[in-house]
DNA sequence: TTTGCATCCAACTAATACAATTGGATTACT
DNA sequence: AGTAATCCAATTGTATTAGTTGGATGCAAA
């Protein structure tokens, strides 16, 4: 059980652009965070994609938060980058298996499941921050 | 993130004796699991190296429980296959990153991963299977 | 003591997923 | 036009995963 680079950076990328006063660049970003510009095209490209931050052209250009930082939660950031949490195939009807009806290990981990996603997602970038000015 | 097979398998194997009356052969789990006898091997072996089932010889030889079903969690079936739970890597002070003692992210990320960790260690086997028993 | 199970164990393979790089196309401001 | 940034697709190497194969060992009934 691992959290993947796409979410993982996915995650610290958003962090960088909520601190920010003013519209970040990809390469700020990737400079700020060590994080190759070039992988984080695609990090980017997702994030983007699912409405998580936006960027204007021209002067002043960069990235911003396409939202509020207390509306974004980590969850969302998750799903930028992977279909729904589905911990175990089963828990997906069309995966079914024949004891599924009668499983506690299926019905144990649809449990854990949602738990899961409960926490990614009462988990906002506002409070993320907070925490961290909190101990600095 | 997914459950690997290991511990899909690990869970159902142990429920399958719980629920035995009688030791349980790794022929009749991997029956009544529809899992292949083969692949159990391994299965019930990470189980028994982490002293969670034990076997006898000899006529009405099989698997049970090493511990009373209430005294088995999920997280020590878990650990049966993987070492503790660790969901980024920089969770362990000798993967440490530079940014470390100041990142929002990490601090999210163990929050997660201790709450993962209490979910799991805190659903036995009793349980798991008095839940299944009240559906049924 | 031989035969038959069942467990035990190590090596191997095939498939997939993951992290990351490369190289180039597009865009739009200067 | 030139430059810098974004956008996008293809490719690579590596690691992990799931699962198989084949055989060694141990025990007990025949």
């Amino acid at each position: 059980m691992k959290i993947n680079t796409n979410i993982r950076y996915g995650l610290r990328a958003m962090v960088e652009i909520a601190k920010s006063p003013t519209p970040v660049l990809q390469k700020e970003i990737a400079e700020r965070q060590e994080i190759s510009v070039n992988y984080l095209d695609s990090i980017i490209a997702g994030l983007k994609n699912a409405g998580l931050i936006v960027n204007y052209e021209g002067k002043g250009s960069g990235y911003i938060l396409a939202k509020k930082p207390k509306d974004i939660t980590v969850y969302q950031i998750y799903r930028a980058f992977s279909p729904e949490l589905q911990l175990v195939n089963c828990l997906c009807e069309t995966n079914e298996c024949r004891r599924s009806s009668n499983c506690p290990s299926k019905d144990y981990w649809f449990e854990l499941n949602s738990k899961i996603k409960d926490i990614m997602d009462s988990k906002t970038i506002e409070e993320l921050l907070k925490d961290n000015f909190l101990i600095e």
